[in-house]
DNA sequence: TTGTACGCGTTATCAT
DNA sequence: ATGATAACGCGTACAA
């Protein structure tokens, strides 16, 4: 690894007129001079320091991506659409875990913006009570004031853009599913309790078990976001006869759980109950079940993608202005919409969700309730 | 945010002074000025820019992980174990993905040079001929000679130490105990074709058949590492009746797409043919599938502590000395066993795996060859 | 115990 | 068209 400075040195030139041709500026040097320059470099191996270009840049071409879990498929595909355009634009990706923990999540943000992050995209859900709420929403302010962009892929106010899925819509949508194929008791296993997404998708199934007159068979189990608590829940279903209609897991791996309950206890899916999930996980797809799927690899791409092109434009300086009106409640694309730089403090972007149906669903057979 | 100097002049003092006490130097500092130099740091929010410390030590506080795509469990699992280290070390993870190109592979690994990343482990596996593999080596050398540390973990020669598991012996393994469960027909499903791993896990298989003197009894179908191969394989398998007794995935998504294609058939597992694979990620345990499990998370913690071990020490400067002997071909553990720097050039770490078995395999009934 | 001054590698500004 | 030099923020050797 050589400097500018050696590279300069065996050109034989400034070190101002080899970072010129290096770097690529517009600046007018003379054929000769920068082939001589090249060919040094060349030889020399150079490479330009990032850290020496972050130094004198206002941020460096690293952008962050907080996760709750990177082993969860959920944010893998996020990671993998951050890290996709990060890397097709020349930036480089960092990963951290925070286990759903606002703490921590402060933490590594932070840990980022010492980097000097062009941006930060925070992955995770976050909760519907939480002391440490105001903290991060200032942490998230801070980071902003210093130009580190901050996107979030959830609906929590952090005070900065989101991408997102109406959680609501999307349970809806797999709850009319159900109800349409003739359904009426249906069982729901609720996500980690005091999670945003938790309430969102839970309120999203009761509106639709409520449009169709079913309040009285919807039933709502403790649960969480795993094959565990998919299992246990549909474990306790199956010690109460009859079982439901049917039974929608939080996510797919609740459901896969659910799945895996009901076959050891040798009930038929879907010929006695139908299953279903939400997110679409590759996992779905393997185990045949219907689902809602999301857009989670183009919200991760997104969030890079308004990270960089926001990091490139000049950096606004003084600059309050109004928040962008979010997307319907169903799902309908809202475009980002501001090409004026400071008129986004707190756009939301809402991307559409879609049913995929699969083999764990089927119209309701035989026995009356 | 603040810098070193603003926080010196609101407290009335010498930045180097402010260095040393926000900086933990053991430097002795008077109680009244450490008091006045941490409040005002307190009260302008001060927080050290790492790029401006990694410009004057010798290596930033970043580890990167190059992984084939981290929207594979294999992939993800590892990365977690780095990230846990790392972040508890107060170090930040870069993630790249690269899509099992070798030149992509050279391209990331240089931007993480250009980070001056603390070291990078490298997750994926290498191609038995590869054209690209000499200029890999060649970056991976002179990343070393930079003080970027590297750590393998897959057998490919990068001229790194490796932490890795013994492959062969991995499917041996599988092998053995569809045989000694009696299974005389055993199909085994590719991976990727050229891959190292792929050619490794073949072996194994072979090799224990023919242990066995089932050599003719043996079938290797060309597959992939992916549901759809599995998939794919499994149906010429169903074309050509017989099917085998048993069936070997070169991991567990290519056992579980068989396992999807043998149910849509209607064949029993593991009545009719017992069905395993490799690796055991979370999928294997969705699905109840017999597997060897291995130590993924360990891999990726321990090359993340190898790295920052490694940074913490004083550089070693002039140093050329052979590698340390690689551990036993059946899975022992060896420890990474130096102390003195630079007498590890390639030291070879191999973990244990271990066969774990569920419900898709089980001992042969009726019906002779 | 505290302060001064230099260097890390780059880009940008201001000469020449 | 090219060169000298000043930042950027930190750690540290050296001076006081």
């Amino acid at each position: 690894m050589s400097s500018l400075v050696e590279v300069a040195r065996a050109a034989g030139v400034a070190v101002s007129t080899a970072s010129r041709v290096l770097s690529g500026s517009d600046h007018p040097i003379s054929a000769r001079t920068r082939a001589r320059v090249i060919a040094a470099a060349e030889k020399l191996d150079y490479s330009p320091s990032a850290v020496a270009r972050a130094m004198v840049s206002p941020h460096s071409r690293l952008v962050g991506v907080l996760v709750s879990d990177i082993d969860n498929p959920y944010f893998s595909v996020i990671a993998r659409g951050v890290d996709d355009v990060a890397s097709r634009a020349g930036y480089v990706t960092m990963l951290s875990n925070v286990d759903r923990r606002t703490g921590t999540e402060i933490e590594r943000l932070q840990a980022m913006r010492d980097y000097r992050a062009a941006g930060v995209v925070f992955a995770g859900s976050g909760y519907v009570d939480d002391s440490r709420t105001p903290d991060l929403v200032d942490a998230v302010r801070r980071a902003r004031e210093q130009g580190v962009h901050a996107v979030s892929l959830a609906v929590r106010d952090l005070g900065c853009p989101s991408v997102v899925v109406d959680n609501r819509a999307v349970a809806h949508q797999i709850a009319d599913h159900l109800v349409s194929l003739g359904h009426r008791r249906i069982a729901f296993i609720e996500g980690p309790t005091g999670m945003t997404v938790t309430r969102h998708r839970r309120e999203g199934f009761l509106a639709r078990m409520r449009e169709a007159g079913l309040e009285d068979s919807a039933q709502c189990l403790p649960g969480g976001f795993d094959y565990e608590a998919g299992r246990a829940a549909t474990l306790r279903l199956l010690a109460r006869p009859p079982l439901p209609d049917a039974l929608i897991g939080a996510n797919d791996e609740v459901a896969v759980g659910a799945l895996s309950a009901l076959r050891q206890a040798r009930v038929d899916v879907p010929g006695e109950v139908s299953v279903a999930g939400m997110d679409d996980l590759r996992l779905a797809e393997f185990v045949g079940l219907t689902t809602v799927s999301l857009p989670l690899y183009e919200m991760g791409s997104l969030a890079a993608r308004h990270i960089i092109d926001a990091s490139s434009r000049p950096a606004p300086r003084a600059a309050a202005t109004a928040a962008t009106g979010a997307g319907g409640p169903d799902g309908s694309d809202s475009p980002d919409a501001d090409a004026d730089a400071g008129s986004e403090r707190t756009a939301t972007t809402v991307l559409s969700h879609r049913l995929t149906v699969r083999e764990t669903t089927a119209r309701r057979t035989g026995a009356g309730a």
